[in-house]
DNA sequence: TGTACATCAGTGAACGCGCGTTCACTGATGTAC
DNA sequence: TGTACATCAGTGAACGCGCGTTCACTGATGTAC
């Protein structure tokens, strides 16, 4: 290699994938996609070249596989979407029997997702990727709306539990649920961005508590 | 003007201010900043170009009064932040006597204020500009941390008037008080990037009464 | 009252950068005969 | 079994764009004498 080269590519550790086998790409674009927002947390530094850069692919090889970077990033988050949901019901079954510590437990799995990666979270929920993004790229109404529903049902579900068990005064499941969802999301998403703040403790369990009407222990 | 110029500044109409005024064009950027923020939602459409076209200058007259970019943003926040606590502490007094009215008068404020401008309320406490900027900008550390102390100030203060009229049943008012501004924080930002979201009626109040333990009406 | 001058409030051209996107291409690999 | 060929999985150079930032400058306005 010369001195005073330049290429786009900076890992040359890739090979090209075998024929048949050109689908793997896609993958590595979106994983690389995420670690870019886990790096950064800004949805502007997941570019075309920046993800061709990390791969060590060239820029324009991602258009085999995505139309546009809009795409990649609903990609991204759809994946993420179904990560979260799954890892809510897992949380649930871990828990055993209990209505109160499933509830907890599910509260808790969603908190730690964010916590584990803040620049994927604040994203998933708070991209700007979203609304404006309908139109003028190639992601439609439907794949939107689809996002959040899995992780709601969920907690939908662990609150109801908590009802039936007489651990909840929950009036009214399906708006509580919401109303705890966005509890949640409020700390997720401060402490996803500011990291600083002296919370208080145990404010997870407050406003788990609190807004799933939870009896006192 | 001949076909085909074409110049940064695109509304002539603004004059250039007197001598001793020059002050005045600080207001104007930080103003077209807040305006860009209303539009696009987007701290990367508040750039130095951007905000010289909109206010009728050239880009680089706004290093006369700004640093930076990330300099700019702060000063937009911080205009922000000042103007939320206002509008709390306006909302407390004009709801009278009543504690759990003025609690209830101050979240709607907190609301409605995130509600008439997503734009703006998703970069104050969303925003990028934040945590990173410190350090590799012009701004200083004690500048980010006393951006929300005075509203949350706010909610503390009528918070404890619920406790002390027996209106509320929190046991730790400093720590409910931050759980309410979280549960607000969930409920004002989610709304100010998806919209379109089926929000349970009186979600608002739902959340408001469970987090700061009001007793039944 | 008149005038020279300092200063204030900006301007306009230019630079290098990273970006999305296009285009013609290349070279390894599997397959038909 | 050997070989020609189609196709797959990419490449590399080039374009125009908006950006931050620099630099030397300009022209109106208030002030000192």
């Amino acid at each position: 290699m010369k001195i005073g080269d330049s290429e786009d590519a900076a890992t040359p550790g890739r090979r090209r994938n075998r024929r048949g086998e050109g689908g793997k790409l896609r993958d590595d674009i979106v994983n690389a996609a995420a670690a870019l927002l886990d790096e950064t947390g800004d949805e502007h530094a997941v570019t075309l070249r920046s993800i061709a850069r990390r791969i060590g692919i060239a820029a324009p090889s991602i258009y085999a596989h995505f139309p546009d970077q809009p795409a990649i990033m609903l990609a991204v988050v759809n994946q993420e979407f179904d990560l979260l949901a799954a890892r809510l019901r897992t949380a649930a079954e871990s828990a055993g029997h209990n209505a109160r510590q499933r509830l907890l437990a599910v509260g808790h799995a969603y908190l730690d997702m964010a916590r584990a990666h803040p620049g994927r979270y604040r994203i998933m929920l708070g991209g700007l990727w979203a609304a404006p993004a309908v139109g003028e790229s190639s992601i439609t109404q439907e794949e939107m709306d689809s996002l959040g529903v899995e992780a709601l049902a969920v907690l939908t579900e662990v609150l109801g539990e908590c009802v039936a068990a007489g651990e909840s005064t929950s009036d009214d499941v399906e708006s509580d649920a919401v109303a705890l969802w966005l509890g949640l999301h409020g700390l997720a998403h401060q402490r996803a961005v500011i990291r600083k703040f002296p919370w208080p403790p145990g404010i997870a369990e407050r406003i788990i508590t609190a807004l799933a009407h939870l009896k006192e222990a």
